[in-house]
DNA sequence: CGCGAATTTGACCCGGTTCAACTGCTGTGG
DNA sequence: CCACAGCAGTTGAACCGGGTCAAATTCGCG
């Protein structure tokens, strides 16, 4: 319950600003968001929304990280989208929740109530389409991850997870990843799992493989350490050039 | 270049005019999109598009299927999309294609040529309104392919797309699939394996397991009979009731 | 210091891949 | 009318990558 400045809904100096839903709005359309936009917070591990929920608001993720997922009845769980600040939660149109939304770390999300955003949204045509741009690439990268899925081994999803990883923390401070780059992995060993769809025991002996074979280094289990950028997206299996323009 | 009915660039007589991108507009709207709009058509087997081609339209499939996929340098390769009559190709706002597109059987596209199309989406918010529930829809079916890549076995992935395609053959003749339906696979053995992250020989195998023990009935390779729908869903490993609605 | 959770490591096993042979269908040409 | 090539699909046998189960280790923390 510890209100940081970002709670001080003010757009401003909002953190999330220029990437999120709200990104083209302007001045006169921010006040409107304002208008039935709240803050909520959860802390880490604490559940969102379950899959069939109703659900009554939107979200963008403000600041922490969040997991989408699916699990079947025998429990095997697979997720299905990592949620990272600006990332946008809900569907306008859709009245339950189709996956089970989780905080991994503490989470902090700026809600609208679901009926108005809906009906803003029909009014604000810079909410939409920047609605719109958002989820065109999100069905990419979910594209992508299929790939990952359906076809790498588990070396290669294990290196795929981590040049990911370090393309996100990349773009969030600004610049475009490179050789000794250090970062944090966010995800334990399980949640790694289930995003790769293996299980943890594979990932920990591949990212020890990974390790031995000098691709990553590791300072504790979750600090990230990369000598060599090539060598890793190598180690993807994928293209080394094409695809990934930024 | 056997021009049919729908070729008449009548959008009145258009069988996909209530669910494709163009389902929300207006007679007026409808003009301006016809002044942009011309059809093309691909023979079975062809390339409607490369991954990385700059991409100078958008369209809808009219009719036949089409796939989206993604290969591996090493040839390994995943069907990331499987487009149907009504489901739209191309991004507004992005210059390459990011996927292959091939057509699977005889092909018909509705074109739109991109720039224009962006413009007239600008000023149409029914096109952008449109195109969006239909993106989220997507990635909603996207994430279900995801739990299906990641943790279903070879059996439960094939029962899986049984029923997917039982679904969809059921919505296209606008009722509920049921009891002793019947209906067509569309896709080759590989092109389900290509789907499924599996081989084309574990494919054949599982349908082979599927029909010794009673869940399909075959008739030839393709024609499929399905005696008791609720016995196929259970071999899906998916809940029994939530999810699905429709 | 000691507990519990996260992670690592080991040994064994199995589902799905790999490689290869075979079946059956369809179309083509002598 | 048959021979035969070519392709989709089936089936078999051996292999292996990753899963499973179990135990050890590390780490954070009261």
């Amino acid at each position: 319950m510890n209100d940081t400045s970002f709670n001080s809904r003010d757009c401003g100096t909002c953190p999330i600003r220029h990437r999120a839903v709200c990104s083209r709005c302007e001045p006169d359309e921010l006040e409107h968001l304002d208008d039935i936009k709240y803050y909520r917070t959860y802390e880490a591990g604490q559940p969102v929304i379950w899959a069939g929920d109703p659900m009554e608001f939107v979200a963008s993720v403000v600041t922490g990280i969040a997991t989408l997922s699916q699990t079947m009845e025998d429990g095997r769980t697979q997720m299905v989208g990592l949620l990272l600040p600006s990332d946008f939660i809900g569907r306008p149109g859709r009245e339950h929740a189709p996956f089970d939304v989780v905080a991994v770390t503490d989470l902090t999300l700026c809600c609208f109530r679901k009926k108005p955003f809906e009906d803003l949204m029909g009014s604000t045509p810079s909410i939409g389409g920047r609605l719109l741009q958002m989820t065109l690439d999100e069905l990419d990268s979910a594209r992508e991850w299929m790939l990952v899925l359906g076809r790498k081994t588990a070396r290669e999803k294990i290196a795929s997870l981590v040049m990911i990883i370090a393309r996100r923390d990349a773009a969030l401070h600004k610049r475009l990843p490179k050789d000794g780059m250090e970062f944090d992995l966010p995800l334990t060993r399980e949640a790694m799992a289930d995003y790769l769809g293996l299980t943890l025991e594979t990932v920990s002996r591949q990212i020890s493989a990974l390790k031995k074979s000098g691709v990553i280094q590791l300072q504790g289990k979750r600090q990230v350490h990369i000598p060599d950028l090539q060598r890793l997206v190598s180690e993807t299996g994928d293209d080394v050039d094409g695809g990934h323009i930024f």
